[in-house]
RNA sequence: GGCCCCGUGGUGUAGUGGCCUAACACGCCUCCCUGUCAAGGAGGAGAUCGGCAGUUCGAAUCUGCUCGGGGUCGCCA
């Protein structure tokens, strides 16, 4: 070993203690004789004192030494002069007084400095990973996310999971993301795709008899990135047999509170989780992933608003569109500015506007609302009366500012669920600390594309639709719901998971309403059915976004800065310079001719 | 594919038609300095302003195209 003790390990209690110490000079300070090098690795950083009267081919040693060389440094541990100690440092009551000193290697001058407060542009830490890893925020996502990892681990094995691992090579079914391909060199013409994720595999492990299965795969999806999408991400997977959807939800649940409480001690963690059906999340917040850290409840008010003059909300409520709304406690005082900016929300969501009640403070109480309290755009359109009714429904007081959109289902929620998250940052209800997890259970099993005229699932095809609902399934496909759920967290999605189809006659009516040809039917999914009629057991799992709760876990937004070597927006890994051509014979021997114009 | 933001020494920024022979901070190099810890002091090197084309007497600055990065909508069963 080039050491023998970490650089952030030394105390008070080890003064008088010989150790020999190596990593990377963060900082060196040079005094002319007294030579300071902050010697950082891994654990933190130990102050290194090169003196030439103790050390003299040492301290020549170290005037040459400069940023991120590596050195190794023997010597003794011994307390700090009076006053000199550094509270900032977990070492910082010792210095180690060097006896004897190598460079084990140089280093050139770093593209920036390693310091968690970079303020390196993010192309250039990636291009650099090498040395943004270094900055010892970023090492401390990777050792959390491993931390993250070993939890699952470790709970899942004391649950009676089995890990196993399954191909990245396997056979394109094209469906959803478009599949990442690799050429066949030994089948001319045929190519694998790379999982988008383990699913079919997992539930034929099911039919195998491994009952509890898991697996941190990685999955692959050539769609376009987002700050939380990259090309390949890493999912917990998991599947059981014989279990409900609440027994898969139970699981999970005590997983996820056990990671946040022994990886963020210091987070406010709600458990039990919040369990929300599909419809009462969409009604009570209009999205499917609500952040249930605060309120900005919303109603529905199509039938109020029907009755006032406004022409857009008749127009709306007449062709089957809803209108819907918030209260925003406080804001009757928005200036024509701050609701113009609330406005563009409301667009940029889909809307084609908003509508706002704003409601005086002066008023007395709902009840007691005049026209002088009003002041809104439709107000000449709308009587007192239907603002007192639009006021209670929102559950509004005076001072209040109520946010109106009309428009489609989709339309309204969206729109009104961006409105929620932004009052909600502007009125700062949102605590940084908490993890407030939400289930949103029961989902639709198909939901009407309007693109094809046609039913698609609404997550995927092996969702198993509830037993009650399963005689509407090719009479009334959009009144069936599934046992289908999702694990949401502040607003994020985590994960999902369904109960799936065992029995093989249910999934054809499945897949006959969605309108798979018989043939294309064999093709993607012959052999899980074909697995499926040798005694399926009734199973369910879920996936779960590992790099998310990772991110969320780290308070960062960007998946990117808890994966070691991410790749950019479109798609390329600027460290090792991936996609690239590869040469001509390569392409021969794969039987590829590539096809792009210049 | 659409929309928005960004691109100037190694790093981060300033400069929005002539005062730019491009400024500042950090970093880097040389010298000085025995207690610093973002050490300090003195001096110095380093950028044809992402690329191409255009407008202009004159372009980092205006226009067009293009490349790259980021955000977002579409997309992501």
């Amino acid at each position: 070993m080039y050491k023998d003790t970490d650089c952030g390990a030394p105390r008070a209690s080890d003064i008088g203690k010989e150790i020999m110490v190596a990593g990377w000079v963060h900082r060196r300070r040079d005094h002319g004789n007294l030579i300071f090098v902050d010697l950082r690795d891994r654990t933190g950083l130990l102050q290194v004192v090169f003196n030439p009267e103790v050390a003299p081919e040492a301290h020549s040693l170290a005037e040459g030494m400069r940023s991120e060389w590596v050195i190794q440094a023997t010597g003794k541990i011994r307390a700090r002069l009076p006053g000199a100690a550094n509270p900032n440092l977990d070492t910082g009551e010792v210095e180690l007084i060097v006896s004897d000193s190598q460079v084990l290697n140089r280093s050139l001058t770093p593209p920036f400095e390693v310091e968690d407060d970079t303020d390196a542009d993010e192309s250039t830490r990636m291009a650099n990973r090498f040395i943004d890893i270094r900055r010892p925020e970023m090492l401390s996502r990777l050792q959390l996310r491993h931390r993250v990892t070993h939890l699952i681990w470790d709970h899942l094995t004391d649950n009676g999971f089995t890990q196993v691992e399954t191909p990245i090579l396997i056979k394109s079914t094209p469906e959803g993301a478009r599949d990442y391909v690799v050429p066949s060199r030994v089948r001319p013409g045929a190519f694998y795709a790379l999982p988008q994720s383990p699913q079919q595999m997992k539930q034929m492990l099911m039919v195998c008899g491994v009952e509890r299965y898991f697996q941190i795969a990685r999955c692959f999806r050539d769609e376009d990135l987002r700050a939380d999408r990259q090309p390949e991400h890493t999912q917990l997977d998991l599947e059981m047999s014989f279990v409900h959807q609440g027994d898969v939800m139970g699981l999970v649940e005590g997983l996820y509170a056990r990671i946040v409480s022994e990886t963020r001690p210091d987070a406010k963690l709600g458990t039990p989780f919040t369990k929300l059906s599909y419809d009462e999340a969409i009604e009570r917040y209009g999205s499917d992933k609500p952040d249930t850290r605060f309120g900005l409840e919303m109603c529905t008010i199509t039938e109020i608003a029907a009755k006032s003059e406004a022409r857009v909300f008749q127009a709306v409520a007449g062709s089957g569109g809803t209108i819907r709304a918030f209260s925003a406690p406080g804001c009757a005082d928005y200036t024509r500015r701050q609701t113009d900016q609330l406005i563009d929300v409301a667009r940029a969501a889909g809307a084609q506007g908003l509508v706002y009640i704003a409601i005086d403070k002066s008023a007395a109480a709902i009840d007691e609302i005049e026209d002088g309290h009003i002041r809104s755009p439709l107000k000449n359109y709308m009587s007192v009366e239907i603002v007192k009714e639009i006021a209670t429904a929102a559950d509004a007081s005076p001072g209040d500012l109520v946010l109106i959109v009309a428009g489609t289902q989709a339309i309204a929620n969206n729109a009104l669920s961006a409105l929620r998250t932004e009052m909600a940052e502007r009125l700062e209800l949102i605590d940084p600390d908490e993890f407030k997890f939400a289930w949103v259970y029961d989902f639709p099993l198909f939901e009407w594309d309007e693109e094809s005229q046609s039913w698609a699932p609404a997550h995927h095809v092996f969702s198993a639709p509830k037993q009650e609902h399963i005689q509407y399934i090719e009479s009334d496909p959009g009144r069936v719901y599934a046992d289908l759920f999702d694990l949401t967290c502040n607003g994020v999605e985590l994960g999902s998971g369904s109960i799936r189809i065992h029995d093989p006659e249910v999934q054809m009516k499945v897949f006959n309403v969605i309108g798979y040809p018989d043939h294309e039917i064999e093709d993607r999914f012959g052999h899980l059915l074909k697995a499926f009629r040798y005694g399926a057991p009734p199973h369910g799992g879920m996936g779960l976004g590992l790099d998310r709760i990772t991110a969320m876990l780290a308070g960062q937004s960007n998946i990117r800065e808890v994966i070691a070597f991410p790749k950019t927006q479109s798609a390329w890994d600027p460290l090792f310079d991936a996609p690239s051509a590869i040469a001509d014979d390569q392409l021969d021997e794969l039987h590829i001719a590539v096809n792009v114009e210049d």
